[in-house]
DNA sequence: AAGCCTCTTGCGATCAGTTGCGACTGGAGA
DNA sequence: TCTCCAGTCGCAACTGATCGCAAGAGGCTT
């Protein structure tokens, strides 16, 4: 998971308050959760992280967030190739985008940022004349540990 | 979706019939569907058209069927950037990758093969010593006609 | 500080996808 | 052609995600 250098906290609330999006004790909770993360993390554990923060904190709620956040373009949502179920996992969008490399064997998952997926993403918007407002490469294979 | 200039009716079927796969009345109904496909369908599209076929069909042995077609390499599951929905969409794996583009205001998907995408593979494979086995590019935004 | 409007929440019902189980069957071998 | 059993199936119970609704609470206005 990518960490920016330097990471005001609340930042997140911040950026959701400034688009007169109303905060709520609820919503602070899921926020600093995401915020704090240092690994994908599923709705479930959203969830459990979360009610440890504010006990009241529903199901519900926390899909309406991110949700929310989705369309606001503040997360990103993966499938890291459903190593484990068919669920979703979540992580902050920061300035630069990154490939997700899972491992079929051990599940270990792998970040890369890379130039020349930069550079395909705006090939695609001239060639395709298509605005890309948000992308995800995934891929499934064997990491360097497990391939023989 | 693309199609191969020549395709033998019933090549799916022999292709897992010849992996020593057993095959039965419900899969035989399934795979027709997949492979007279003209657009990415998701799974209860996939359970309806099958049943027109074999009305035994179950939703369990759809699923079931689907995640078969998943790990022998036979079909890709794509989310189509949750366009309409939380569920998965799938489509026959032929011989070229091919790039997904939703768009986010009409909701076309727009396909696109790459060479600079084949590359950025390639280059992975270098770079990461990662092994490729699946891989999935999915794009959101706004195609040419909804662009402004 | 209080009122008010609107957005948000928890809850329960519902829907989609998964799993365990006993019955069934494809197809290899006799 | 018949037998046989591992693999597959339908079913029903279960789990995870969604939705509609009435109650609750941000935060602007006064
Ligand atoms: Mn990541
Ligand atoms: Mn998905
Ligand atoms: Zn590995
Ligand atoms: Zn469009």
């Amino acid at each position: 998971m990518p960490f920016p250098q330097t990471e005001i906290p609340g930042r997140l609330q911040k950026q959701l308050a400034g688009r007169g999006i109303r905060m709520t004790a609820q919503r602070r909770a899921i926020l600093s959760v995401i915020e704090m993360a240092t690994k994908h993390l599923d709705a479930s554990q959203i969830l459990r992280k979360a009610r440890r923060v504010d006990a009241t904190v529903d199901r519900s709620t926390v899909y309406r967030t991110l949700d929310l956040l989705k369309r606001q373009g503040l997360i990103d949502e993966l499938d890291l190739m459903h190593i484990k179920g068919e669920g979703h996992y979540y992580e902050r969008r920061l300035d630069r985008d990154h490939i997700h490399m899972a491992c079929l064997r051990c599940g270990k998952i792998t970040e890369f940022a890379s130039k020349t997926f930069d550079s395909l993403k705006k090939q695609l918007e001239r060639d395709c004349h298509f605005h890309i407002v948000v992308s995800r490469l995934e891929v499934g294979g064997y990491c360097s540990g497990c391939r023989r």
